[in-house]
DNA sequence: GTAAGTTTCAAACAGTCGTTTATTCCAGGA
DNA sequence: TCCTGGAATAAACGACTGTTTGAAACTTAC
């Protein structure tokens, strides 16, 4: 078969138009004319625009928490004791690995991820619990002992605050560095801010073992 | 008139269903019916359906900015220079001022303010920007004496990750203090929440200024 | 070559959307 | 009293939504 089977054309184009416009704003007409596919393909292979919406996610977080558990298991070898901007680089560097570096997936990955927070689908965020809930909470377990002295209280909260100032920054990412460009006349490359995002995070957790 | 006027009636069920749904998936009949008015009474006050979402914001973010701007000229009358913590101080304390105290309203404005950003409502930011930009600005003016040492970029950055922040956090708040109670088998207050969202900004915003 | 099973396709379905229309209601002024 | 203009109303408009249908096209197996 010379073309891509259609399943996977209609999440390719499911996944730019989702993290573009959001859930409910993208047509599954708009989604099959860009795929090239039929209107009733999607019915036909998901079932329905839900189950299309929860099979984007699907697509990009089993790989990603596979890359992440992997990595952490090399680390725990290696050492034992895991400081947090070393758990903080390891999500970034399992996110560019999974996606190839390729900084456009890479983004709308982010995007996606805060719609997911932000747009009213509680059905996506009921699945991604009950999906993912498990190996979120082993993460955040290896956060622990990153911050002595933290109550499970503080843990919580901070660990929230410094994945909304992730997910922000991510997932506007674009439209953020069009604004500092006009602001301050250059451009900084993604490395580098995602540099400095590590660095405020960082910042920010440790600052709850000292509250 | 016994009963609030239409328009205020139309403002106060819209702003209470966007930030529980988002715009696109809140419905012209669903506020009006809330509202308690007729539905083409929407299009007859206000035009249309964008201009409505712009007047919710106008709202509110007029004697916010007001508020705002009142505080600091009283800081800079008493004293000169300000600090980090201070200026984040003005920020949560304008909104609890301009919304009474109300918690509810509070969370509603938080929530809408992140929609704003998460939302594809192009027209949205641009009026936003337009009538709120050089207030913005202003502001930001007055972070950059209070972070010595950072850069014109470090400054963009950093004040963009503490944004995010606070309207990540404050725009799920109630969904955050519930799965915290979950979590953790306690419940904090708001308080002090905010009062460790200011921290865990303040820390990451000093960071520009040793990077 | 025929039959069975998948996949694609155009067309239609019933429902919702924002917006507009024409009519009715109801105040205040002359 | 009649008149006028703003506001409220029910009804309809055309466009768009996700989903379903039944027939056509294709692939696979015997």
């Amino acid at each position: 078969m010379a073309q891509k089977e259609t399943v996977e054309r209609i999440l390719d184009a499911a996944e730019v138009l989702f993290a573009e416009r959001g859930f409910s704003e993208t047509s599954l007409r708009t989604i099959t004319s860009a795929a090239g596919v039929n209107l009733a393909a999607v019915n036909y292979h998901f079932g329905s625009k839900k189950a299309l919406i929860q099979a984007v996610f699907e697509r990009f977080l089993d790989p990603l928490v596979v890359e992440i558990e992997r990595r952490i298991e090399q680390i725990n070898q290696d050492s034992n004791g895991v400081d947090v901007e070393t758990l903080l680089g390891v999500l970034s560097a399992s996110i560019y690995e999974v996606h190839g570096r390729s900084t456009n997936r890479a983004n709308a990955f982010m995007r996606l991820l805060g719609l997911a927070y932000t747009q009213s689908q509680a059905h996506l965020r009921n699945y991604i619990s009950e999906r993912y809930g498990e190996a979120f909470q082993r993460f955040g377990g290896l956060l622990k002992p990153a911050l002595p002295g933290a109550t499970q209280d503080e843990l919580f909260w901070h660990t929230h605050f410094a994945l909304g100032t992730a997910i922000f920054t991510l997932s506007n990412l674009e439209a953020l560095r069009a604004m500092a460009e006009n602001d301050t006349g250059q451009r900084s490359s993604v490395d580098i801010i995602v540099e400095r995002l590590t660095a405020f995070m960082a910042s920010g957790l440790r600052n709850a073992s000292h509250g």
